[in-house]
DNA sequence: AGCACGCCGACT
DNA sequence: GTCGGCGTGCTC
C-alpha cells in the first residue's frame, strides 16, 4: 500500500515545501501545523498542499511527520497570502511563513493562575492580618493570588497560611483574556455634517462586505480616527475580526485611550516589543477568534485571523510601513492585497495620502472619502516662509530674527511653541579648523554625530560611539574642533539664550528612555508645564497639545535635496503634519518655514495650505519620468567587505539581466552611502512600466545569474521606499 | 534560517 | 596534539 505524502513547507530561507510522509493513522489537512524533522534538528512547518506523486528521486529518503500539533490549522487565504507575497517581493516563501508563525513556538505550556476563595470556618488563632483577608472573601469572590494579598494590604504569607488552614481554598484559575469584547455601542460620538456622510458610507462599506478599498483623506483634527471607529463598530456588529495597523505601535498609548473611550475596552496589541508568553497567547486568541479587535505594527497583517473582516491602515503614507530588513514588503500595499485574496473592505486613512493611493482615488480603482474640515471649529494653521537668504540668522545661528521674534510674542502670550529640526544630536558634523579634517566613522561612510548630552560622538547608521577626542587625529591641533550645522541640542542652546524665561523641552528618540517616560512628558507639555518644545519628528505624530499655537520648521529643506525621487513626498507630508500641531482648539496657529527656496512647489503648497498644487505638481512629475505609480522599481542592493568584490558581482549580475524593451536596467551604481557597518554597497536599479510583471523579471534573472559567493550579499528589494 | 562539515591558527 | 574560528553547502 502507496504512503500518503504530502508537502510540508518550513519556516527558514528556503523557497520550496519539502514533503514528508504521513504516517498510518494521523489525520492531516492542508493548513496544519506540524513538527517535522529537517536535517539535524526538529521544526515547525504547515502542511501545504497534498502531494499524490512524490519525485521519485526522493524515493527512500522521505522523512515521517512527527506530530500535528494542537492549534487551528492556517486557512487557505492565508496561505494563499505567504504564496502572493512571497511572489510578488522575492522573499523565500518559508521566510514569509515565518512571519505568520511568529508566536514564541518553543515555550512551555503557560504557567496556571491560581486562584483562592473562601472555603471553611475561620482559622483557630485569628489576626489582625487574618481578619483583613476575611473581610476581603466575604463578598464569595474568586481572586488570583497575588490580587488578593495586595487588595487585603498583606504579604502572601497570610494568605497561604489561611489555605493551610482549611480557610481559604486554592483553584486553577482559566487563562486570562487577551483582551475583552468591545461594545461598538459604548459611546456614539456627535458627527458634524461631513464627518456622519464619510461615517455612513464606510457603515455601509463594511454592512455590505466584499473587497474594496476606500481612501480616507481628513486633515489633521478632521475626525478622522472617530469616523473609521464606525467601521470598526459596524464590523464588530458583524462578528468580523478588525486590523487597525499602526506605522509605529510603542507611541500609541493615546490611541489606545481613544479606543477605550469610544468602545469601553482596551484592544488586543501586536507588536514587535510583546513579551514571549503575552505573543503567544495573542497568537493563539486571534487564531481561535476571541480578538474582535487588534491594533497592530506591520506584522500584525501576517497573524492568523479566524475571520478577518476590516483592515484599516491608519496615517498609510508612513514610511515605516515599509520593512526593510528581511522580507522587504509594504504593509499598505499587502493589507490591499490581504483584502482582495480573502475579499473584505480595506481603508487607507492619512491627512496627506501617498502619491500611489492619491492617483488610485483620482483614477477610480479606490473609493474616495473626504473630511475637508476641522473638527470643533480649529482653524488649520497658517503657514509663512523665512527666506534664509534674505533674512537668515547670523552666522552660527539657526533661528532667524523674525521666528525669534514671534516665538517671542508667542510665549508673552502664555501659549506655547514647537520648533521642529528632523536631526538628533549638537551637530551633524565636526571638523578641525586647523586642518579641515572630518570625524567620520570607522565603519561608515558618515560623518559622526555630536551628541553632547550623552558626551559622545555617534554614528547613525552603525551605532559606533566614541568620547570626543582631545586632539585633532589628523594635525594633532588641541580645541581646534569646530560644530557644523545644527542639532537639536544645539537648537536648544540657542533657544535657551534668546528665549531665558521659558520652559525648554527637547523630544528626540535617542532622549528617550522609556515609552511611558515619553507619554508623560507629551503629558507635561499638554498640560502646559512647557513653553517651547523642540523636537525630531518625534513631535509629528498624533499627540493632542492645545496650547500650541506656533510651529516653526527650522530646516524646511532638509529633506529635500538628497536625489531620492520620494524626496518631494515625504518633506510635504511631515512638513503638514508638524506645522499641523498648532492651533487645534484656540485661535488660529502658525507655522513658520525656514526655507532656501520658498519657490519650491512643497513649500508654495505648504505656505497655500494648497494641497492639491502638491499633488497635481507632483502626479504630472512623476508620471513625466515614469517613477511610480506610473512605472515600476526594484532595487538589487549588493555588499561586500570589499568595494570590489561589489562592484564585480554587481557588474556580473547586469551582464546576465534578461534582454527586455520595456525594462531599464541602471548601475551597478554606489550607494549613496557607499559603506554601512563596513561592508561596501553598490546599487542596481531597475525601472518597468506600470503594467510590467517584475517579480517573475527578477525571479528569471536571478535564476540564470551566479549565486552571490563568500562575503558577498544581494538583497532584492520590489517597490523600494528608501534610496540609500 | 540553522546546523554540520571541513579546513587552518593558538591553546588546555 | 585538540579547541574553535567561520566559509560552504544542505535540509524532504
Amino acid at each position: 500500500m502507496n504512503t500518503r505524502v504530502v508537502d510540508v513547507l518550513v519556516p527558514v530561507a528556503l523557497d520550496t515545501a519539502y514533503s514528508y510522509r504521513v504516517p498510518a493513522g494521523l489525520e492531516l489537512a492542508p493548513g496544519d501545523l506540524v513538527a517535522v524533522p529537517l536535517g539535524a534538528r526538529e521544526t515547525l512547518g504547515v502542511v501545504w498542499a497534498e502531494n499524490p506523486n512524490p519525485n521519485p528521486r526522493l524515493h527512500n529518503r522521505l522523512k515521517d511527520i512527527d506530530e500535528k500539533l494542537d492549534v487551528p490549522p492556517l486557512k487557505p487565504e492565508l496561505r494563499q497570502f505567504v504564496d502572493w507575497v512571497s511572489g510578488y517581493t522575492l522573499a523565500a516563501r518559508g521566510m514569509v511563513l515565518r512571519m505568520a508563525l511568529r508566536m514564541g513556538e518553543h515555550l512551555g505550556p503557560a504557567r496556571e493562575r491560581i486562584g483562592v476563595r473562601l472555603a471553611g470556618p475561620p482559622p483557630q488563632r485569628m489576626t489582625v492580618a487574618r481578619a483583613r483577608v476575611l473581610a476581603l472573601f466575604r463578598d464569595g469572590l474568586t481572586r488570583a493570588k497575588g490580587d488578593a494579598a495586595r487588595e487585603a494590604g498583606v504579604s502572601a504569607g497570610v494568605i497561604d497560611g489561611l489555605i493551610d488552614e482549611g480557610t481559604l481554598e486554592t483553584l486553577v484559575l482559566p487563562p486570562e483574556k487577551v483582551a475583552r469584547t468591545p461594545d461598538p455601542d459604548f459611546a456614539k460620538p456627535d458627527f458634524a455634517l461631513g464627518q456622519l456622510a464619510a461615517a455612513d458610507a464606510l457603515r455601509t462599506t463594511v454592512d455590505q462586505g466584499g473587497y474594496s478599498v476606500t481612501l480616507l483623506d481628513g486633515v489633521t483634527g478632521s475626525g478622522k480616527t472617530e469616523v473609521y471607529f464606525e467601521a470598526v463598530a459596524e464590523n464588530i456588529r458583524r462578528g468580523h475580526q478588525t486590523l487597525i495597523l499602526m506605522p509605529e505601535i510603542a507611541l500609541t498609548a493615546q490611541f489606545l485611550d481613544r479606543f477605550s473611550a469610544r468602545f469601553g475596552v482596551r484592544p488586543a496589541e501586536w507588536h514587535s516589543q510583546l513579551s514571549p508568553r503575552t505573543r503567544q497567547r495573542t497568537w493563539g486568541a486571534v487564531a481561535g477568534n476571541e480578538v474582535p479587535v487588534i491594533v497592530g505594527a506591520r506584522s500584525a497583517l501576517f497573524l492568523p485571523y479566524a475571520d478577518l473582516g476590516l483592515v484599516i491602515v491608519d496615517e498609510e503614507h508612513d514610511p515605516a510601513y515599509k520593512q526593510e530588513d528581511g522580507a522587504h514588503y509594504h504593509a499598505r500595499d499587502m493589507a490591499v492585497v490581504r483584502g482582495s485574496i480573502a475579499k473584505f473592505p480595506v481603508v487607507l486613512a492619512s491627512a496627506t495620502p501617498s502619491v500611489e493611493s492619491e492617483v488610485n482615488a483620482r483614477r477610480g480603482r479606490y473609493r474616495h472619502l473626504h473630511l475637508p474640515e476641522r473638527f470643533g471649529g480649529a482653524h488649520l494653521p497658517q503657514v509663512e516662509a523665512i527666506d534664509m537668504r534674505r533674512e537668515g540668522p547670523p552666522r552660527g545661528r539657526f533661528i532667524a530674527p523674525r521666528l525669534a521674534e514671534a516665538v517671542q510674542i508667542t510665549l508673552e502670550r502664555g501659549e506655547q511653541a514647537l520648533l521642529f529640526l528632523n536631526r538628533r544630536g549638537y551637530a551633524p558634523l565636526t571638523l578641525c579648523r586647523a586642518c579641515g579634517f572630518r570625524l567620520q566613522c570607522p565603519n561608515c561612510d558618515a560623518w559622526l554625530v555630536d551628541h553632547r548630552f550623552r558626551k559622545r560622538l555617534v554614528c547613525h547608521h552603525c551605532g559606533f560611539s566614541m568620547p570626543p577626542p582631545v586632539e585633532c587625529p589628523n594635525c594633532h591641533a588641541t580645541e581646534s574642533f569646530a560644530a557644523v550645522g545644527p542639532g537639536v541640542e544645539r537648537l536648544e542652546q540657542e533657544a535657551a539664550e534668546l528665549f531665558p524665561q521659558a520652559r525648554i523641552l527637547v523630544l528626540s528618540s535617542d532622549l528617550i528612555e522609556s515609552v511611558e517616560r515619553l507619554r508623560s512628558e507629551l503629558d507635561d507639555v499638554a498640560q502646559g508645564r512647557f513653553d517651547l518644545v523642540i523636537g525630531t519628528q518625534l513631535v509629528a505624530k498624533g499627540h493632542h497639545f492645545p496650547k500650541l499655537n506656533l510651529v516653526g520648521i527650522v530646516d524646511a529643506d532638509l529633506g529635500l535635496g538628497n536625489g531620492d525621487p520620494r524626496a518631494a513626498e515625504r518633506t510635504f507630508q511631515l512638513l503638514h503634519q508638524v506645522v499641523g500641531r498648532a492651533g487645534r482648539e484656540e485661535g488660529r496657529g502658525v507655522g513658520y518655514l525656514q526655507t532656501h527656496q520658498p519657490e519650491h512647489p512643497v513649500m508654495r503648497a505648504l505656505i497655500s495650505g494648497d494641497r492639491e498644487a502638491f499633488y497635481k505638481n507632483e502626479i504630472e512629475q512623476r508620471e513625466r519620468t515614469g517613477y511610480p505609480p506610473f512605472g515600476r522599481l526594484a532595487s538589487l542592493v549588493i555588499s561586500a567587505n570589499e568595494r570590489h568584490g561589489a562592484e564585480a558581482y554587481g557588474r556580473s549580475l547586469v551582464s546576465h539581466a534578461p534582454k527586455d524593451e520595456q525594462v531599464r536596467i541602471l548601475g551597478p551604481a554606489e550607494a549613496p552611502i557607499a559603506v554601512v557597518r563596513g561592508r561596501h554597497r553598490f546599487r542596481i536599479l531597475v525601472k518597468a512600466p506600470r503594467a510590467f510583471d517584475l517579480s517573475t523579471f527578477l525571479r528569471d534573472w536571478l535564476a540564470r545569474a551566479p549565486k552571490p559567493k563568500g562575503n558577498v550579499q544581494l538583497a532584492v528589494d520590489v517597490d523600494p521606499m528608501s534610496f540609500l
